[in-house]
DNA sequence: CCGAAAGTTGACGTTCACGTAATCGAAACG
DNA sequence: CGTTTCGATTACGTGAACGTCAACTTTCGG
């Protein structure tokens, strides 16, 4: 069933990435797909690491920190003391994002601003030239 | 004057980072400081770029992508078609952090029910121990 | 005036996140 | 049954953004 099972091709072209990068994020332990013998198979909780493994890279986040926050989606057969640690470490990444949301609003105010006063000059600009 | 003018030194304690960043970033033409002899001297102008390349970088921003922006900022002695296309790429800056904004907002609700369900995961671990 | 402190210019090193090429085994296909 | 094709492994290369170290001036406090 391709949609259980998918190869490393039908995942690049599903995520838009190499494989290069799957095989690279096996090697930093990101993602565990099975094996069919030597090659590999990607199922649905592989795909949803991968989703949240480029939306953490879009926030800026490093592969490593990305790492630990994949702990808290694992229903894990850990102990209290990693699950407190994975709480710990994704509160300090919730911080981060709730500040860079805030920071991301007022930095939109001011490039919206700054193109606004670029449009501005920019007409003033053809305006002199046409009646120049 | 400090307030007017910093050394390489007072540049770095008020922003955190370090000579050879400044350097950089100069080597890079992201800012211009002016020189006294040899040294390096940082003006209000300077100091207003490096916040906006900090800001640019925590969004994720490449150096050059930056650059570009900091364009729109100089009230610059430039010709239309270069205005134009400052205004070009600002534009599509702005669309990829309103992109960010949206989504940001989605990850930290995302995130913030994971820590809820490992949370209550770590309780029920402590409780089922206390009376186990 | 002079020695420590601060600053300068190379130049090479480093980390992260992959890219790229070589070589190989397995698998699909006409 | 040979040959493309897909995937695996290994290893070296790369670009971005600095770190680090050496070798020199320059400047400032005593």
């Amino acid at each position: 069933m391709s949609d259980e099972l998918m190869t490393i091709r039908q995942m690049c072209d599903a995520f838009g990435v190499t494989p290069r990068t799957l095989r690279f994020y096996e090697a930093r332990e990101l993602i565990f797909p099975q094996r069919r013998g030597q090659h590999r198979l990607y199922d649905r909780r592989d795909r949803a690491r991968l989703t949240l493994i480029l939306r953490g890279k879009r926030f800026g986040f490093s592969l490593e920190q990305i790492r630990q926050l994949l702990e808290l989606y694992e229903p894990g057969s850990r102990n209290e003391t990693q699950i407190a640690a994975t709480i710990t470490i994704a509160r300090e990444r919730l911080a981060d994002m709730e500040r860079q949301y805030a920071e991301l609003r007022e930095a939109i105010a001011d490039l919206a601003e700054q193109i606004n006063d670029a449009e501005t000059r920019l007409s003033d600009a053809i305006h002199s030239k046409r009646s120049g």
